[in-house]
DNA sequence: AGTAATGGACGTCAATTGGA
DNA sequence: TCCAATTGACGTCCATTACT
């Protein structure tokens, strides 16, 4: 299956996937932003605020980025294990193939 | 062509864990 | 005990496929 990864290109470009422009937390963040507008007095509350917001938005990066390489990870995990078990089929059939023809030998002797 | 089903990737939240 | 990192679970988006 063909992925775009277009949410990842968004990511890098700055754009905001639209499910990002829905409020997680019940819009916390976005009433938080509206009373810290930029450029005019602030007072310690709004200070305060801003620091919370600016908190926030460095977690959630560090968790998306956190996200993608343990994806990442998990999937290299997966394809390992898969690799391993093809490695274990052929073993297996191997020594199937060894035993069968020692029984062979064993069977033809006995006669 | 339109649509439901499916699968992969993503972001976020919450719980857990390991180190300082 | 606190904090950052890790990861499972969930909801969402988008592309592809199967079906009508």
């Amino acid at each position: 299956m063909a992925v775009t990864g277009d949410e990842t290109e968004s990511a890098a470009t700055g754009d905001i996937p639209a499910y990002q422009l829905r409020s997680p937390n019940s819009g916390l963040s976005q009433s938080i932003v509206m009373a810290a507008s930029p450029g005019t007095m602030q007072n310690p509350s709004s200070q305060h605020a801003e620091e919370i917001t600016r908190k926030r938005e460095v977690r959630l990066m560090k968790n998306r980025e956190a996200a993608r390489e343990c994806r990442r990870k998990k999937k290299e995990y997966v394809k390992c294990l898969e690799n391993r078990v093809a490695v274990l089929e052929n073993q297996n059939k191997t020594l199937i193939e060894e035993l069968k023809a020692l029984k062979d030998i064993y069977c033809h002797k006995a006669e």
